[in-house]
DNA sequence: TATGAATGAGCCTTCATTCAT
DNA sequence: CATGAATGAAGGCTCATTCAT
């Protein structure tokens, strides 16, 4: 069997120049985050990815004025905006802190650590070089919101007397130095590790955490 | 990898100008790897690399067949496992195991964190995706090797019931995540981020491994 | 050339919306003319006019079948011969022969040289280069006409004594000499010359005319 | 017989990659204004000029910088620095004013006029609307020291009692205007005349001067 | 008819690599 | 060995033109 070709008219739909103005920059970013992450910046090119997103190259270019720009619209898609709603959502927990803690490591993997959206942080960091306005601005919409929230989370333990008084900064980076790490292993290391020497993820955070949890808590006095 | 390497201290210091020829190779290297860590693998002109190396383009080529030859010959050149000096270094510490891992963690930011070699990490993992055989050769000469030598100190803690058991494997983990992330971070945010905000590397290592340790510890049982 | 020109004043103005559909090839013309003479043929987009008249890029497509087209008809539609008009009315020039020649020159210049339609001369000659078959339209259709006409005038001054006797062709290109180079100087190096010296067109043709009257004038003998 | 083809060994020079640093920059400036003039700015490859040039299309960007800066780099090549010369030159004349004004006009036909640089003013002002900062230097470049050649020729012909007053200005006007016409026509209209129609330049200047020269000389009195 | 999203050929420009000197 | 002028393949981007709606 020959390789798949284009079928003469089997599939209903994907008419050749169809016109879907709404549903094109998403296709775009999808494509573009997945071709940037698997080959950096440079090495990707407008072509491909316009082609990944099964339109033409001209057209890449009637919804991003640049391949920079598109390089922003991927980081921009992917991260911003979505701070809010973990705000919220980690304001109406319940438990108590090292479960919010845990919870919070947790979430943040199955959501960003997990799905191509962690490419970008890899993305970001790698090509910091090239492209310092883009660092920054990840700097100011990523970092910034990110401390912040972590930031809170350890206030609250504080407040509640689960964790001992910590300085705030380092121990939120404490935090989030592991998850980095994690994210540019993952996309560094892995692929070319062999599989017995993988790192899991999962079994990565937990141990990190109650490493981490077990370094911020409040000594029990001995009676 | 026989590339040169700056000689121990044999010969009295030619000239400089004879010394040249058997140099050329060095500090085309040298200049390479500050610009590839500053700039990223394809952002980084082989002309600015011979003018950095204060050669001509033509000479570049002489030493090297191409960039890509040039970027391995960088990684491979830097990355020269210095790990039998440390195994040996610390095979002979002699006090508790809380030093020692205190000692090692400011040891490697002294030797290679401060110091340009960190760049090479830096490299090596912005670019695996553009070079997974570079990542699988740092795997096996860097992270093998690093990864032994730190499941050794446990060990030596455990053993001497300074540490409680610990799952080895991801314990390591715990070590390197901050480093990298530390490196990553020097590299890549440090830049862009105000002064006032930006992480302190020491007061960051004191802080991970004071945590580190902190949950490491064969809990004391009250008296 | 059959094209749309605005009517006479027959239907006494339909609605401006009805007009429209009639209107439009005419708008379209009237904005490319605008934007050729201001930016150059190659220099302007066909957004850019269609935009300027009004519609949209398809509904030029309509009119139009090409860029070089809309080209052409712009040329040919404002090249549209007015001699006729223009040949009865100096014919009908009771005057000496040196007011009508200062007559026809002012003539010109308020009719052409001071109206947008100035622009085509420029244009044409501008893009002569890319469109040799343009400029052979306007040869035919504009510079042999105003030849003649200019000839004509010429002799009548000879017919009727006021002029000496001259070489007509080269005669005709005195007159026509300031005219055309006064309508490059407008389009091309007026808007980059500071406002205090610029060229005042007035003044310039009264110059330029009685310069050449003087020339040409029947040598008085002293008494 | 085919068409001609690079010869296999004959001619002794011509080699591949011949190292011309000197001769290049001038070579291409030549095969740019050629191709220029002929096609008109946008309408003009770089591969083109590279190619009628001799080299490659890489070789010309060596050199200049951008399409835009041979484009400069023509019109400065072409006029620039030949002013003083000129200047010298006649401020040497000795004769009366009519013939140093005769003398200049031919003069200019010899060295401009007729050769390709003529080209470079129809090229400036073909192309202001597009390059408004090239239209602005050939202002300064060109246009400036022109008119002050010429103004002072006239004002010797005045100091002299040769020609009446005039009002300078506008007096140079009248000498530039016929030979900028000149231009725009050989550029513009003559490919497509008919070659018995065509305006000879010699003879249009004599006319021009002749007409020009009778207008502006100082009227004898009657004894 | 009118629209404007989609197309893709074409061009300027970059830069790794070659090679005559 | 060293140089740097020359090369040419490759890629970002533009814009005239097409066509589904």
């Amino acid at each position: 069997m020959p390789a798949a070709r284009p079928q003469p008219a089997a599939t209903p739909a994907a008419p050749r120049r169809a016109r879907r103005k709404e549903a094109r920059p998403g296709e775009l970013i999808e494509a573009a985050l997945a071709l940037f992450v698997e080959k950096g910046f440079a090495a990707t090119r407008v072509e491909e990815v316009a082609a990944r997103a099964g339109v033409s190259k001209g057209t890449l270019f009637l919804y991003f004025p640049s391949k920079e720009d598109l390089f922003k619209a991927v980081v921009r898609e992917n991260i911003a905006g979505r701070f809010p709603e973990w705000d919220n959502e980690l304001a109406q927990f319940t438990g108590d802190s090292l479960e919010l803690v845990r919870y919070a490591m947790h979430t943040w993997w199955e959501r960003i650590g997990m799905t191509p959206a962690s490419g970008i942080t890899k993305l970001v960091m790698s090509e910091s070089g090239t492209f310092p306005e883009i660092a920054n601005f990840y700097q100011q919409e990523v970092i910034g919101p990110g401390h912040a929230l972590l930031r809170r989370i350890l206030q609250r333990g504080i407040d509640r007397g689960e964790f001992r008084e910590l300085p705030l900064d380092y121990a939120v980076y404490s935090l989030i130095a592991p998850m980095i790490f994690l994210l540019m292993w993952k996309h560094s290391m892995t692929p070319c590790c062999p599989p017995s020497e993988r790192l899991d993820p999962i079994t990565f955070i937990d141990t990190q955490v109650d490493l981490i949890l077990r370094g911020m808590l409040r000594p029990r006095r001995p009676v």
